[in-house]
DNA sequence: ATAATTGCAAAACGTTTGCAGTAAA
DNA sequence: TTTACTGCAAACGTTTTGCAATTAT
């Protein structure tokens, strides 16, 4: 990839990914970025969420939705079946053994992605949560 | 969900999956099919698979694209970005306990997705493979 | 006879891309 | 001045859906 110039949508673009804590999909980074920069197009957004995590600044979780995430170290998700939302736990460390084991049988492993499904804290509590699965 | 009928359709659609190796597409079972049923189409493919990954009868594999799995005992999957292929880990076990450390937080785990992302033993074999992500 | 299921075609959805204009270096 | 980057709008590939016809019960 080419050398890069400063711009200032990637700027708001990366800031708004860093301060979320909803590992936010490129929609909703634009949807939060437009009232401030109404002539924002979401095909910037992707085009700089996609450079960006090619770079290392952010990391893509891959799903129905693609969800980018600020902490590029490798950590555990949780997707909540209840209100759609991915979070982080923070509990289960990455387990490099766990690539090792997996490399017997020939195979070259680069990571390993360990997501749970389940109710997210909040909607655990709440009883009657209808599933939106 | 309402009491369902028997559909040839939808016994084609199971007997291919579940004889696949591939974790295949809802494309990719349309295509196999297509030439014994030239009529099927390929959104009674979809609404065949999600009913039965619905059911319990198959396991979806979310991805950019969706994958079905016969296999719907838990297990570990290995997803190649040189071919982009996904197959089974049966080396890596389902860890139960991972569920109940996750929970520690207060959420309700149902289940964990363990994946792979690498080299599959074929590409790994192949030097100067490009990788395709 | 009833209603689950189909084929078809259109639409919806998330995402990517071509292009001419804008702006950082 | 150069060329990375933008906004826009059109295109893309995957998946869903409305509907009238078909088919299992």
């Amino acid at each position: 990839m080419q050398r890069q110039r400063f711009s200032h949508q990637r700027e708001e673009i990366y800031q708004t990914v860093m301060k979320s804590h909803s590992h936010p999909t490129a929609e909703m980074v634009y949807q939060h970025l437009k009232p401030f920069m109404p002539r924002l197009s979401l095909g910037t957004v992707y085009r700089n969420l996609h450079q960006m995590a090619q770079e290392g600044g952010l990391k893509e979780i891959a799903g129905p939705v693609t969800r980018f995430d600020g902490n590029t170290t490798p950590h555990t998700h949780l997707r909540c079946i209840c209100c759609g939302g991915v979070s982080d736990l923070e509990e289960l460390a990455y387990d490099a053994a766990l690539d090792r084991l997996a490399e017997q049988n020939g195979a070259v492993i680069i990571e390993h992605h360990l997501t749970f499904v389940g109710f997210c804290p909040a909607c655990a509590g709440k009883k009657g949560n209808s599933s939106q699965l």
